[in-house]
DNA sequence: GTCTATACCCAGATAGAC
DNA sequence: GTCTATCTGGGTATAGAC
């Protein structure tokens, strides 16, 4: 494989375009734009513009997988290292999930969802299994690890996008004890 | 105000096609043809397409707010009222809360969207909130009740379609459950 | 009230010259 | 590789006849 310096700043300028305003906002015309070429220039490089978000998307969970794994490994306690782990996605992956699943089920072709919902479960889920799957970890008995992880992104996917209303930090925080502690006493 | 038949059709005919498909995936096109009328026709009726949506959005929240507030009245342990509303609205209001939120803030004018949020939080939030503040309710001290029910929508409504992956009841009921306890011992 | 015709816009994608 | 020109198709909305 050789660099294809064109490629690769394609991908770098539509993953800024496609993390802020989605795929289905983003236009080809937009991407061309911001590159300084024109629209057409870009089939030359990419088949279709999905390619292009699938492309987009390989990339950036390779390494949300790595950094999240490193994070994992550190010796802290629970909540203080989902912590950890949720402000790092937070930082280096800004997405509006409300979005990205409006993409992904509306939008996007059945091949290109099916392979960015695998994409997902291998890099941004699997690591947070793992931690809560640590003997250390006092789950409830009901609770399966992996079911937890869905609804804690469920959860703070709402508080990832850096834009909410008031103190982000605040109601992150919140809305972590919540998840992990429940709403009763 | 009188009758006006046909524009009740509309809305009926809207409320379909805008709650299984969302507002910006539902085209005039499409209600129209439903209706069997010409797309233009629709325009001698409502102004606009986002008029229309408003429209049926009012229509629904007026509904689902009388019959939240019935079921609030209830007396009934916390978990099963709160169970049974949540199943009224999957039944009532089976929307898809990932692409109403995408419409809300990505579609939708400043002005409908503003009036629209409003509508859910009378309608919607408010009925729940009220719950989680009857003082038989053992609230912890930490989650104010507002909040709490914010998350609650946030994380039911991945529940809320009637399309999931395997039963649906049973991952609801776990859910719920995760919600009122969280996920820890 | 409902129709036909059409304007207008914006999208993704292709053809073919350079 | 990059360009210009253009195709195709979808959308909302309007004009004006009946």
């Amino acid at each position: 494989m050789t660099e294809r310096p064109m490629d690769q700043k394609i991908l770098q300028v539509a993953e800024q375009l496609f993390m802020t305003q989605g795929y289905e906002a983003t236009s080809t015309r937009q991407i061309a734009e911001a590159l300084q070429i024109t629209q057409p220039n870009l089939y030359y490089h990419f088949k279709k513009k999905e390619d292009i978000y699938v492309a987009v998307m390989n990339a950036l969970a390779r390494e949300v997988k790595f950094q999240l794994k490193q994070l994992a490994q550190e010796q802290a306690p629970l909540e203080a290292k989902l912590s950890t782990m949720l402000l790092y996605l937070q930082e280096r992956h800004p997405f509006d999930f409300y979005m990205m699943m409006h993409d992904m089920h509306y939008v996007l072709s059945k091949e290109a969802a099916q392979n960015l919902y695998q994409l997902w479960q291998e890099s941004y889920e699997r690591p947070f299994v793992e931690v809560l799957e640590q003997e250390s970890v006092n789950l409830r008995e009901t609770v399966p690890a992996k079911q937890a992880v869905k609804q804690m992104f469920i959860l703070l996917a709402a508080y990832l996008q850096p834009n909410v209303y008031g103190n982000r930090t605040t109601s992150f925080e919140e809305a972590l004890d919540m998840f992990l502690y429940g709403i009763l006493n």
